[in-house]
DNA sequence: CTGTTAGCGCGTTCAT
DNA sequence: ATGAACGCGCTAACAG
């Protein structure tokens, strides 16, 4: 490892003028900088950033905070692209990001402050925590600037990148009325998530706008998994044979709706709509093909950075982003007997 | 932020007291110790692990080196996979990992070891590595304690983990031909990729150890993209159609394979089996679903940061770890002519 | 323009 | 059993 006093000794200036000569402060002889530089260049010299860190309180690097990543979480791509998306942004401005996965035994050990201070943590973007989760509570209250996926508060130092689910989410429950369908049903995810809540309001305002009834009984509870889909809708279709729609919180779910219409015989479209969520890759290969709400994660994760580099730094006009999502017409969708 | 300066001020020890106290030293007074530890968790007190490392030379990070993860990475749930496997045990293991993405650009500017002493990493996973990127060289050549995931070179300071892919190709082929095919086709990815000599290696050995005669004219690049496996393919099976099994270096090229085959109005399994490499959820939902040699990515990441801590710790015995691949068999597969 | 001094937060001699 | 002094690699304040 090549320091600065390496530099020093061998070009005969001090660490002081070399530090400044490599910062590209103006107060340093032409000739001393070509001097320095060469040399630096010539040993391959790379500040150590944590050194550096330790008197800028700058560290150049931010955490990236999920929910337990499990063996199972990799089948969620929604959190990959994500990943990727920060992952372009924060090379592009020198940054470099840890990756923090929450673990209730590890909360009971440390807080969320001490998380960011112990590799000093100049921001953080957090996805897919529940809403009661101690983490994002600390998050939002504290000071440490933070992107929220998905999750719509925002303060001084708190700011979050989301899709138009409202918008989206009305807009394919609109498409399904117009289509002819009367009774249309809704899978929801669990209660933990903030998007949930979002999707479940949208679509209820989605039949009023579309002049049909809100009834409270035509919502399902999937839990964001195919299988309690697909059990909680073979019930479901079973007692409500009237239901000729389906729209569901996650393309998962909408597999599970799949699956046990396939198990009732009901063929889809012709028997029952179906409109999922995520444009996850599997919806373009199932029989048939799912209609969905397409999300576009990877920007989520570019912009969030982005957003939270800015927070970091003070130059941010705004505290939240909101990309468009789109409405993607398959082979699932069909008015109601055909 | 709260130091060890704060907390030697509070209790009126001095900082080395402190510091010898949290570490555990037993040349402390067992009163002292217990003042100091309730002051450090009454202030929620956690080391600065950048500091640490300045002086200790650990700084309790590795780096997950991966191939430029653009948008279209986020396809590749092997690498989350491997992610995910990484993350759990490195945080068992009080460790924090930072993901690297490696860009042609940035190669120009930074070499190997200047990303690693940048941030003091311990070591390094590599993963998706082009066979002549000049990271990976630097890094099999460097003394930087390194895990490769598939590319099987060891030293002193390099390890790596793969499956057993030799086996279980070999296997796949033995199976298609105890089903009776006598002309196995084989697509194989681009030749970057250690694994794709690999398993071509492995394919020829699985026919000739299965009595049948290899034909080179029998092999098409695909690339590891479903696209152009799909074109490689439809020209190929026009030209050859005494072929009955395509045994393939990737899922992905898999569907590729299979659209073709749908294309040219060719039954899969009854007028052509297909078999498939790394069980990715897709396969289950194919219709027909894929039959495939399933790897286990959480597996050969989680052992991977096993296998690295442990050279970090000069604690390994052994500098590389096989996991067992299994043959998945579904619907794609069958005998000739059904 | 350049060097000296100081200190970020921490662990580690070496005294006492 | 405890503390003073030093240094990790670096930037920043000040002097000259």
């Amino acid at each position: 490892m090549v320091t600065l006093k390496d530099l020093a000794r061998i070009t005969g200036y001090s660490v002081t003028t070399v530090s400044r000569a490599l910062n590209g402060y103006d107060d340093v002889n032409k000739e001393t900088r070509d001097i320095i530089l060469a040399a630096a260049e010539k040993l391959e010299y790379t500040p150590n950033i944590n050194a550096q860190s330790l008197v800028t309180k700058r560290s150049k690097t931010i955490g990236f905070l999920v929910s337990d990543l499990k063996r199972e979480s990799a089948k969620d791509n929604f959190t990959f692209e994500v990943l990727c998306g920060i992952s372009e942004f924060v090379t592009e401005a020198g940054y470099e990001m840890i990756l923090l996965s929450t673990s209730s035994s590890k909360q009971k050990n440390k807080t969320f402050r001490q998380i960011v201070s112990e590799r000093n943590l100049e921001g953080i973007i957090i996805q897919g925590l529940k809403k009661e989760d101690p983490y994002l509570q600390e998050a939002i209250k504290g000071s440490v600037p933070t992107v929220l996926v998905d999750i719509p508060i925002e303060n001084e130092t708190t700011g979050y990148v989301t899709s138009n689910q409202h918008d989206s989410v009305k807009k394919a429950i609109k498409y399904l009325a117009r289509l002819g369908h009367r009774n249309i049903a809704y899978m929801n995810g669990h209660k933990h998530a903030y998007v949930s809540e979002i999707r479940y309001q949208s679509y209820k305002e989605g039949l009023s706008e579309a002049g049909l009834e809100v009834d409270e009984n035509l919502v399902c509870y999937g839990d964001y998994e195919e299988e309690k889909a697909y059990r909680a809708s073979l019930d479901f279709l079973l007692s409500n044979p009237e239901v000729t729609a389906f729209f569901c919180a996650s393309d998962i779910m909408a597999l599970g709706v799949l699956k046990a219409a396939k198990e009732l015989k009901l063929d889809v479209p012709k028997d029952l709509s179906i409109i999922g969520f995520d444009n996850i890759l599997l919806t373009q290969y199932t029989s048939p093909t799912l209609s969905t709400i397409g999300q576009k994660p990877f920007e989520l994760g570019k912009r969030g950075t982005e957003l939270l580099l800015e927070i970091i730094q003070n130059s941010s006009t705004q505290r939240h982003i909101i990309i468009q999502n789109e409405l993607i017409l398959r082979e699932s969708t069909a008015q109601p007997g055909g």
